[in-house]
DNA sequence: TCAATTACTTTGTCTGTCATAGTATTTTAT
DNA sequence: ATAAAATACTATGACAGACAAAGTAATTGA
């Protein structure tokens, strides 16, 4: 795998990301794509649409809410909260990423190689 | 999670578990199909829409060969038999989704819950 | 003999990701 | 002081894999 994750992998695991990163803190939408791109030195490329359509779906879903940073410093930032909803969205993401990658390991791994 | 994984979790891994289950031997496409479901317990519920058009693109992309079987006993069965660009291709995928893993772990797991 | 299962195929829909493009402000370099 | 780069957000349309739904035809089982 030389640097890119094809975007057949990474699909369903957006939401997921988003959300764990604002179980920590809120943030604001470029803000978690930067956070993105350092914590995984840049291997994991979701792209800035990804992302913005991602907070538009977890905004319509209740996951998330929005709200616009004092602008009096700096440009405009539109930061994001998790809800209580997001979080169980979270742990139920994770849980079924746990689950489909024992069942992947189970088709894949168990016997052949 | 209730019975069913998302098709945005399935994605990107169908040609994937074809090419390991031809790996052992050859199959026909619908002892494939019944193949994953029986060895997942019915979990990982693959369409066989979604495993014929793997099929489709598997033999377009030269990483499996199809004949068709005897004919003799039984009705017509279509076998697939794996090339070896079919098995660099699943050791590459298998690499992919093990890296995949590897930075989600990164981005979920590390620190929070 | 009639229903269920096996076996394969086709068509169209849905949706998450991406490419591309754009606006506007702020920071950095010269 | 000014131009270039980075920050920050948004919108539109294309693409592709998985799915729903439907269909054909032969075989098996009750």
């Amino acid at each position: 795998m030389e640097g890119r994750i094809s975007a057949d992998l990474l699909r369903g695991h957006t939401d997921t990301i988003v959300l764990g990163i604002l179980l920590k803190n809120d943030a604001y939408g470029y803000q978690i794509y930067k956070s993105i791109m350092d914590r995984t030195d840049g291997l994991y490329q979701l792209k800035e649409a990804t992302l913005y359509s991602s907070y538009k779906r977890l905004e319509k879903e209740a996951c998330i809410v929005a709200y616009w940073g004092d602008e009096s410093q700096g440009g405009r930032r539109k930061y994001y909260r998790i809800t209580d909803k997001g979080r169980i969205q979270y742990k139920q993401n994770i849980a079924d990423w746990e689950f489909t990658q024992r069942i992947l390991n189970r088709l894949l791994k168990e016997e052949d190689n």
